[in-house]
RNA sequence: GGCCAGUUCGUCUAACGGUUAGGACUCAAGAUUUUCAUUCUUGCAAUAGGGGUUCGAUUCCCCUACUGGCUACCA
């Protein structure tokens, strides 16, 4: 084991948009084997053709893709389809209602090897059963009592199992949980588990219904088959880990078995259960990493379209359950390659928290250049029909950059940059603006008029001095300055404004505050 | 109800059995400032409860409480 070569996977099923839960366990898989150069395989497991949502699958591999978490194997990162074993995809297809024909086989392998049989029961039977122990105050177990109870080709002649089998449609597969047994498990995040297997149900492997199997059987044959070294997946996969063992077991496959880390939940904000698709739009906050459009119409914001960066999202729930044991607390991808490890996973489920998501990326907003940001901010601008030129684009966000979370939050922050004032702030009016005011900002234009050159450094120096000499109070002038050009006591410093927007338009604002106020 | 897992500031978390229990987010206060922010400084705030083991438990064990997951012919 200790020579093999590191192979996990990532195997969503697309039943809907993946969330950042699942996007962190995707993270989670491709960090360790990146880490340990090993192979990071996509799988996709379509098994369930009730709940199959079209568009999940494309959405799952443009998330991944946005967060540039590309896998080696598998469904491609391109989102081409490979359906022929290759030397890079030597286990493909890799799509398991692709694989269908794969997996029967297996099935009755283990009803042959007496691990498993065929169980009559139907879907109404079994309603009546959990009602019955449900009003008894007791919980149904489909275990070895009750299976000796009903009926399955365990207790039946082989030639009616035959005859039924080919009758009857309703008929699945079960395992056969062996008896009064403790199964002793490894996780590599939370040490060793055990169960009874008299609390263990027979689960079903294959499906009547449809005619394949069931999670778990696929799941075991492909990581199997595919040779995957290592399960890391959420933990609420551990209720089914015995059974995996058992499966593994009944296989003869032992030996091959994968090692198991159990992932926390990510929990909702606040109140109580794990994070869903609702509480986005309850508490406003995306939970999918990319915006959703459900088959009937119905959106989910997404972070990506929130204006994230993605370096900082996946920063974000990179530490949603693991952290490194240091305070460093911003990582990029090369960084958390490096320094991952499954023994640093916490245990405990972790509350999300959207405030601290915005940290994030702040501080990648911040650690962008004036230039980046500026090129992140001129479409924003152009689709406001607002033209400008990149430098006054960049002067304009060196000024505001440390006032924004997201590069959206721009225009809302510099507006009064590109266009004059559309209203003045009446408190602020009635603070800094009196009768008095008016032939100051006349003598404050005369002075910035006579301003060269027009620069902030200038600006201030003559304002500075001119005030001086008047005997006049800075901030009484300097506010009502600031009502003229801005309309509204927020902004940098108002040399800065000026020299930005230019003399001529300077002075203009001045003019027509005087008019209207 | 049953099975499994978990429990350190409000939240995310750190702490070879020996620390004034550390950091981050949030919040509050102060400093700076022509405004609002930024920045800087400071502050508030935690080992679920009870028993053990130990010279000494956040840390190890047991019990209780609470939280979460699972309990489908879903994954």
């Amino acid at each position: 084991m200790a020579t093999t070569k590191v192979r996990v996977r990532f195997a969503p099923s697309p039943t809907g948009p993946l969330h950042m839960g699942g996007v962190r366990t995707a993270l989670f898989n491709y960090l360790f084997a990146r880490q340990q150069g090993g192979t990071f395989v996509l799988r996709i497991e379509d098994t369930d053709m009730q709940r199959y949502v079209p568009g999940a699958e494309e959405y799952i591999i443009e998330s991944l893709r946005w967060c540039g978490i590309m896998p080696d194997e598998g469904i491609d990162a391109s989102g081409k389809v490979v359906t022929e074993p290759s030397p890079l995809h030597p286990h493909a297809p890799y799509r398991q209602s692709e694989r269908k024909g794969l997996y029967e086989k297996y099935a009755r392998q283990l009803v042959d090897s007496n691990h498993a049989y065929y169980a009559f029961d139907t879907p109404h039977e079994l309603e009546s059963y959990r009602e019955e122990a449900e009003s008894r105050g007791q919980t149904f177990i489909y275990n070895h009592a009750f299976r000796k109870k009903t009926v399955n080709s365990l207790n039946m002649d082989p030639e009616e199992v035959s005859r039924r089998l080919e009758e009857n449609k309703n008929w699945v597969i079960r395992f056969k949980v062996p008896e009064n047994k403790m199964v002793a498990m490894h996780d590599l995040i939370r040490g060793e588990v055990s169960v009874q297997t008299n609390t263990l149900d027979d689960k079903v492997l294959w499906k009547a219904q449809d005619g394949l199997p069931t999670y778990h059987l696929a799941n075991i044959v492909d990581d199997y088959l595919m040779r995957i070294t290592h399960v890391i997946r959420g933990e609420e996969w551990l209720p089914s880990l015995p059974l995996h063992y058992l499966l593994y077991e009944a296989f003869g496959w032992q030996d091959q078995r994968p090692l198991f880390s159990h992932l926390p939940l990510l929990l909702k904000p606040d109140g109580k259960g794990k994070l869903s698709k609702r509480d986005g739009d309850r508490l406003g906050f995306p939970v999918f990493p990319l915006e959703w459009t459900s088959p009937s119409g119905e959106k989910s914001r997404g972070y990506r379209e929130d204006g994230y960066y993605p370096e900082a999202f996946v920063n974000m729930i990179a530490l949603l359950g693991w952290n490194p044991g240091t305070e460093q607390e911003i990582f990029s991808m090369e960084e958390l390659i490096a320094l991952f490890s499954l023994d640093r996973v916490i245990k405990s489920g972790a509350r999300f928290n959207p405030e601290k998501a915005k940290w994030f990326n702040q501080q990648y907003l911040r650690n962008r250049s004036d230039k980046q940001l500026a090129q992140d901010f001129m479409p924003l601008l152009r689709n406001r029909g607002i033209s400008t030129t990149p430098p006054k684009a960049e002067q304009v966000v060196s000024l505001i950059r440390n006032r924004a979370d997201f590069v959206q939050d721009f225009w809302d922050l510099s507006y009064y940059f590109f266009i004059p004032p559309a209203s003045y702030d009446p408190v602020m009016q009635k603070k800094y603006w009196n009768p008095e005011i008016p032939p100051v900002m006349l003598r404050a234009r005369e002075v910035l008029e006579r301003c060269v050159p027009f620069d902030a450094g200038s600006i201030e120096q003559a304002l500075h001095r001119w005030i001086e000499e008047e005997g006049l109070k800075t901030g009484q002038v300097m506010n009502a300055l600031r009502l003229c050009l801005v309309g509204k006591p927020q902004g940098p410093g108002l040399s800065d404004i000026m020299s930005v927007i230019g003399k001529e338009d300077t002075l203009g604002r001045i003019d027509n505050a005087i008019n209207i106020l």
